[in-house]
DNA sequence: TTCCGTATCATTGTATACAATGATACATAT
DNA sequence: ATATGTATCATTGTATACAATGATACGGAA
């Protein structure tokens, strides 16, 4: 069963190494040299230089034509950059969200609510769930901006923050203000306030960041 | 000469794919078959897969697992919300910039507008170098803000708008006032006024859109 | 000893070979 | 006629072979 279980990595060495890097399993300025990698994931290089293109591109990995990889990590610095960008984005994004969003998409909005609030209540093990959920609220918001753009740079974001998450506490205290948050936020686009929804979307993220004790 | 000229694009299949791709040589929907494009540009399938791979991360190509590559291209829409979101971001940037700007960087904010200007006043062919001059201003501003993310975002728009901006008219008029707006940014950051520069910058982004004749 | 040239090697860049997957067309059964 | 199963093919996914490049170590000359 276990026997085959180094091919569970064909197709995903990208996700993989981005996972490594972001979680410190290659250190800072470390070389990411194309055989070891692959071996060490059990795939030939090719499937490795395409993951270390990709990073390139994402900022993680530094490649020196010719020379090699380096890894270049993420720094408290760039959460701290990430988050204050992104505060801004999903104001505006939230404000074209009340401009653009349609009934299914507010429904959908109310049954996630709906979902987060069940999830939170219960007594077991609801951490993972209540983040999956404020993961899809906000990529209904992505969708309702109505703008491919807007989608595809919040959606890079979210993944850095992820990350960035899983080192922080996902104290139930946050994910409760988190929901009535959120629920505030639907309200203002359900009353056309973009206004009030872009403010409302900014400060949310700057909270989610204060959560995290990143100085400012 | 032209002899070995196939050979050229070896290392810049991407570039040059993307390039293809937003002035149009490939068209919406159109499958990008690894084996024909990689005849089309002197290679083999290697180097255009590792190309389709880092498009797909700029949004540029949907690939579909195990079935192919398509143009996503770029919309009028798109480059109206790239614009949008560049000028909040151009804002910030040089809030950020104000605060961590050096010397050294204020040097050459200063030589760039210097040369901008005698570029301006010559009479022969002065569109390319104000162009460029124009990418290294920014580019000098991205880099004061010190936040390797704000670089790293901007940087990417930068590169969509680069292509826009080939379809627009660099008209004489304009290129004057951009310049005029440099120099009042940067009388701004040199006055250590964050609020005015960010609100400078925000608004020469969005001159530059209205010159484009995008719909707001 | 120090500097420089050269040979060797490790590593990346590219091409090609092979495997896996999905699409298509055709034959057959109902 | 339609639906379904199967064979074939085109295309992608991966591995490997070969070419080009840069780093290193060694040896000889000043």
């Amino acid at each position: 069963m276990e026997e085959y279980e180094d091919r569970s990595l064909r197709g995903k060495v990208f996700e993989k190494l981005r996972e490594d890097i972001l979680s410190g399993v290659y250190k800072e300025k470390e070389e990411l040299r194309e055989v070891s990698v692959g071996e060490e994931l059990g795939v030939s290089r090719t499937p490795v230089r395409e993951a270390l293109r990709k990073l390139e591109l994402e900022g993680l990995v530094r490649i020196i034509p010719n020379k090699g990889a380096y890894v270049t990590g993420i720094t408290q610095e760039d959460v701290r950059d990430i988050y204050k960008i992104r505060s801004i984005l999903e104001g505006l994004c939230a404000r074209w969200a009340t401009e653009h969003i349609t009934e299914e998409q507010l429904t959908e909005l109310e049954e996630i609510l709906l979902l987060s609030e069940f999830h939170l209540k219960k007594k077991d093990a609801c951490a993972e769930q209540v983040s999956v959920l404020d993961g899809r609220f906000h990529k209904v918001l992505y969708e309702a901006s109505n703008s491919r753009i807007m989608e595809h740079v919040l959606s890079d974001f979210h993944k850095y923050v992820k990350m960035a998450r899983r080192m922080s506490v996902g104290s139930k205290n946050r994910a409760e203000k988190s929901i009535q948050e959120h629920k505030e936020i639907l309200e203002a686009i359900k009353k056309k306030d973009a206004d009030m929804a872009e403010q409302l979307a900014n400060r949310h993220i700057m909270n989610v960041m204060a959560n995290l004790h990143i100085e400012e």
